[in-house]
DNA sequence: GCTCTGACTATTC
DNA sequence: CGAATAGCCAGAG
């Protein structure tokens, strides 16, 4: 994958990397913002909270695997669905995704 | 066009 | 190790 960095449109980039990450793999959010170069991690759940309707948005986690604020529940089946690696937490989902296996990247 | 809010992250207490 | 603070950017009012 070439660069992600488009136009310069960040809801955009966010959208597309999203759109790109494969079923059973996951992004952090700071990850997702690295990727086209523009920090702001804030931004990219603010675009998947407004513009992320349609879109894998359980494939985007935040840092050290946990899954997005107050979603978990809904996302943990999207997981277990794609086959995504799970690991038993102690964290309020009870679980945490194993980025060492799900980590994805636009250039893997 | 300015201000507040928010699906985040890293650092400090 | 857990809670609080600061810094970041974009969308909505």
């Amino acid at each position: 994958m070439a660069v992600f960095a488009t136009s310069g449109d960040y809801t955009d980039a966010v959208l597309q990397v999203v759109a790109a990450i494969p079923a059973g793999r996951v992004m952090t959010y700071g990850d997702v913002a690295w990727t086209f170069g523009r920090p702001g991690a804030r931004a990219v759940g603010m675009v998947l909270r407004h513009h992320g309707g349609h879109l894998p948005w359980w494939r985007v986690i935040r840092a050290g695997g946990h899954p997005p604020t107050g979603l978990e529940a809904e996302a943990r089946p999207h997981y277990d669905a794609e086959g995504t690696p799970l690991v038993p937490a102690d964290t309020a989902a009870g679980y945490r995704i194993d980025l060492s296996r799900a980590a994805w990247a636009p250039a893997d």
